[in-house]
DNA sequence: CTCATTTAGATGCAGTTGCATTCACATCAG
DNA sequence: CTGATGTGAATGCAACTGCATCTAAATGAG
């Protein structure tokens, strides 16, 4: 039972990764909607509701760098899509919440990007195998099995 | 049988994705060496041999916008790792050659580069799992079969 | 041949990223 | 309380990217 090379798993893998967002990004740039990265920012936002989010949660969610978060929040803010917040109990802080705006133009761009991922995921797979790849990328994503590494 | 969700896979396509790509980068950058982007256009060049490439060619392979492999190159070749000739039969254009020195690092690049890989992915599947989703991913790359569209 | 169109590649500019550093507040040992 | 250390967030600078545009050479219609 030889070895699998990993690189038969990265090579497609990337290659997929890039020509998947290449389209996505495309079509919001069509539609003139921010990109992806906004996407993401605004859609935690909103799952947070009132209670908003600390910059460093979004960093953990979004697997963003630190200042990353920071620059990205503070084009948000510019934008008029999220407000920051004094964080009471903690001066260093501030929470991070959507505004109407922001809630909008997150759902404009949910119908673009979801429309966008259908075309590009959905023709190239029978139910079972989009099933079985779904379940597959998840085992990259926890951690290996101990007896494994 | 109903339709499953394209982000059930492109999710956690996108959070693997830039999983193993920040563990590989971390690992070369520890290294001191360049980054991935570099990585690719030297192997390509390799590939090609003394005939060598021209940009537009790298362009295709890559996946890269124009100017994207034109400051590329510009990079790689005041590193010393490429040179640009002037290609006979058509003025306008040029061929990109390998040095001996970007050889010796795409070679330095690819031991980090291939271990990383290797602990990145292969803890985390069998061998039948690991060729089951490389073939997966390949379905991604082709087109899509024309019923399904 | 001549002019219009297309193709290969470069580049100015504005916006974005990475890195390192900085600032401010929090926390904790004494 | 006081100073040392740690943590949340911003920022200056250099490098990189995207977009639009530009130049030069090739191609093609008349």
């Amino acid at each position: 039972m030889q070895t699998p090379d990993p690189f038969d798993i990265w090579l497609p893998l990337a290659r997929a990764h890039k020509s998947i967002l290449t389209s996505v990004e495309t079509a919001l740039k069509q539609a003139g909607l921010p990109g992806l990265d906004w996407y993401d920012l605004l859609w935690e936002l909103e799952c947070a509701g009132d209670t908003g989010l600390r910059p460093f949660e979004l960093q953990e969610k979004l697997l963003l760098p630190q200042y990353g978060v920071s620059r990205l929040a503070d084009r948000l803010a510019k934008a008029g899509y999220l407000t920051r917040q004094e964080c009471s109990g903690d001066g260093r802080g501030q929470i991070l919440l959507l505004t109407a705006a922001g809630a909008e133009t997150r759902a404009q761009m949910w119908a673009v990007y979801s429309d966008a991922m259908q075309q590009a995921v959905t023709p190239h797979f029978s139910p079972g195998e989009a099933r079985r790849l779904a379940e597959l990328l998840g085992k990259l994503l926890r951690p290996a099995p101990a007896d494994k590494i």
